[in-house]
DNA sequence: TTGATTATATATCAAAACGATATATATCAA
DNA sequence: TTGATATATATCGTTTTGATATATAATCAA
């Protein structure tokens, strides 16, 4: 499913611009497992344009340019429906605040704590960001990936708490480190 | 962080070859969190030659071409070191899967329960990943890591097991799926 | 035993995606 | 009043991806 399924799904749920649907990929219904940019969200809609999967109104708005508004095709149905009946590749995952918290030996102190309570509060807020939209008259699907993303971020920011002080307590530059080096090193050249 | 700065926190722990490299994201340590494949990590090694990140030394082999064994050096790990203290970008997650799970109503029941099953399976075979490697020894931000996976798929599992019927539920052509329908459009209309 | 599959290795490249940038007014908070 | 953010349309250089190339070794199932 590339980012063009994607934008037929966004527009499966409502006519949007393309401003609007890097809305709804950043900071709506989608946030949480899908996103996209401009520089790839606009020419998927100049393509499923030329296609036939979406039809385009342009709204002429004061002082800006022109709203171009563009609303599902029932030939755009019918491929997203195509793509939804495939099977799904393995999610793609990519964090820089584990990656960070992985290495947590070769950060300061301050650094590591840094990182670990932004990346707890990136979790609450996402609670807090799913939990501030009222899921009445929500399709099932939309439903239970609320709650699975509630779980989800429920869990992560539970665990981290609980066990800051794992991560915390690293001394960097002590004799721990270095010994832990060591075997890591001695764990590699045994490969 | 990009891709060069990844092999180098690959390298961290073990000198390796860019097919090692691979592994290390796609089934080591790093697999659930990122992931790049040859595309850019052989790239991203010879570009690292020639910055001075990082030496090489081929291993002449029978049958098969010479293995390259990348190791870091001392720069190299200050620019590990350097890309570790900036701020993480947010994390970026794509899950085809998710995103099927939340167009269900647009599925056959059979396809929806299909794609629900092999996702329990998915974060089922996480954990037993992730438990299957001894964490004796392993350095605090790995330990902290490794928990963090766990608490998640296991949430992620359990959540998946305890509501699929709000899922597998869903009556793709009945009236109540219609004024779900409708009762989107008027919602986005509405804006 | 044999054929199929997977593993081990090095890579490249066309296509897709990204993030920065361009342009410019409206709105808001200090 | 000023700086930041929001609302809009996009593009493009850079990065990344996924398929592909090449080829033998090892493993596995029939």
């Amino acid at each position: 499913m590339d980012v063009k399924s994607l934008c037929l799904g966004a527009l499966s749920l409502k006519d949007a611009s393309g401003y609007e649907i890097k809305k709804m990929f950043e900071e709506g219904p989608f946030s949480h497992f899908y996103d996209a940019g401009y520089g790839s969200i606009y020419p998927a809609l100049n393509k499923l344009l030329a296609d036939g999967f979406v039809t385009c109104t342009e709204i002429e708005q004061e002082g800006r340019p022109a709203k171009k508004v563009y609303s599902l095709t029932e030939t755009g149905l019918s491929s997203l429906k195509e793509d939804l009946n495939k099977l799904p590749v393995l999610d793609k995952t990519r964090s820089e605040s584990i990656t960070m918290l992985f290495f947590g030996h070769l950060l300061s102190p301050k650094h590591r704590e840094e990182i670990l309570e932004s990346y707890i509060d990136y979790f609450r807020n996402g609670c807090e960001c799913i939990e501030g939209v009222d899921p009445t008259g929500q399709p099932a699907g939309r439903l239970f990936v609320r709650g699975l993303g509630l779980a989800v971020y429920e869990a992560a920011a539970n665990y981290m708490e609980e066990n800051k002080d794992l991560l915390l307590s690293i001394d960097e530059e002590n004799d721990e480190t270095e010994k832990q080096n060591n075997l890591l090193v001695e764990t590699g050249d045994a490969a």
